[in-house]
DNA sequence: TCCAATTGTTTTATAATATAAAACAAGGTT
DNA sequence: AACCTTGTTTTATATTATAAAACAATTGGA
């Protein structure tokens, strides 16, 4: 396999902090490395430039630099939520039967980026890349609910609660009340707010910091569906939102 | 500055993935880089193999590897020790007007790595980046006490018990016997054993596993405190180094 | 289905760079 | 104050990174 033997280099220094050594000399990482100290000072200086490493100027010694941190936090984000997700779509399409959804944020409405259709299941309208409305789907109920206080207020600026169906939320105060519940049960339901005869429930996913993301949710008829059913799928649907969410990262111990 | 140009190039392709791209080709990278495709390709191979960089297998596409969240929770380990420890160690130092250190292992040795000077301390010795032998140091026997069994094993082959005062412990068997004391104790003390006249105590630091990570001591002189001063000191230091940890992870439930 | 275009990967000659020896600067220890 | 250690700089040259060329694999369009 071809490779680059200073940039190999470079990135052994990086891994010769662990635990316990979180500064190093440059005459310490000669020696480990078995390398010149002008060499590997002049490899710790390029990655000194690219905040890879620091220098401890009380000290003189290096340290990992925060450009990790930042890389890393990027890669966390780019993590895809749709892989991770696509094994507990199945799994929930499967357990109850119905059609299960993944939906994330963009702007004002949701976007459905994933779906598995149950062999019970008869709802067809959704497509991924779709977008559904926030103020009456359980999806988007979850997202609007767990959202930061300050983009709630400016999302409800001028929003327009539109009408799907009789049952549709068209008024903030009420949406509001509605997303307070939302919050105390840890889950959404719409009752055949955006679609007549169609009811969801949805739980939110969190990312490693605790942050909603995404919504998952299952969707089902009125005609197919009885209340008791329905109300039996929110704890399996809880459990796969809490799957999907530890594997974003989320429970994991700040390290 | 002296540059290492290859080093700098790879870093370089790391800075090129952002929240919209998380994924490039390598005629992409090429082009942004301007350098030619089978360079770039040495490049990533190193990444690769570093695991900075990985290929998703289904697209051939580059994108960031796991070591950067790696090496990236390395760092917040490393930071969070110190800003965490800090205002525990300001607090100490208020509470008892002592100096109180903090100190990491490097080796045989420790490091101390913070330090905060109460207002009757009188212990100036100790400088941030010194070392400070395990043998005949609270904080030294702390980190030797709770580190794992093959580890300190390790560390006694051939360990040169230097002396210090006439109160140093200069044998193996002893100072085995004093570690399983600190193990009961959950603290150690240096009764001068260091340096003459000077008294210390320590206590562990563990982190979210509960490896102890670090030490947290109070300094003191015979001739300012005297021994009931400092057995009351020892309940305060305790709950500083209970609460350190906690901010580390110990003890945090995964949800 | 076939073919052209594009992209990923490999090989290798040589232009260009990384390397370390030597020297200097700064800090720490005795 | 003197000596030792470590960090930094300079530069000759040994060594490597680079890209041209070629090949393999994949993708897209007709």
């Amino acid at each position: 396999m071809p490779i680059i033997q200073s940039l190999d280099r470079a990135l052994r220094i990086l891994d010769l902090f662990d635990e316990q050594e979180s500064e190093l000399k440059i005459t310490e990482i000669s020696r480990k490395m078995d390398l010149h100290k002008s060499t590997v000072h002049s490899l710790l200086k390029t990655l000194q430039e690219h905040r890879y490493i620091e220098q401890n100027p009380e000290t003189g010694k290096y340290r990992l630099g925060m450009k990790l941190l930042e890389r890393g936090h990027l890669l966390l984000q780019h993590l895809d939520i749709r892989a991770v997700a696509r094994a507990e779509l199945l799994e929930l399409a499967s357990a109850t039967g119905q059609t299960s959804h993944l939906v994330i944020q963009e702007g004002r409405e949701g976007v459905y980026i994933d779906k598995v259709e149950g062999p019970r299941a008869v709802i067809r309208y959704s497509r991924i890349g779709r977008r559904i409305p926030l103020h009456c789907s359980s999806v988007g109920k979850v997202l609007a609910a767990f959202m930061p206080q300050a983009e709630l207020e400016r999302l409800l600026q001028g929003y327009d609660f539109t009408v799907h169906t009789s049952r549709t939320i068209t008024d903030k105060a009420s949406f509001i009340q509605e997303l307070e519940q939302v919050r105390r049960d840890s889950y959404a339901m719409d009752d055949q707010e955006n679609e007549p005869g169609v009811r969801c429930v949805a739980v939110p996913i969190r990312n490693h910091t605790g942050q909603v993301i995404a919504a998952v949710s299952i969707s089902t008829l009125i005609s197919n569906v009885n209340d008791a059913e329905l109300q039996a799928f929110i704890p399996v649907l809880k459990s796969s939102g809490e799957r999907i969410s530890n594997q974003m990262g989320f429970g994991m111990v700040k390290v």
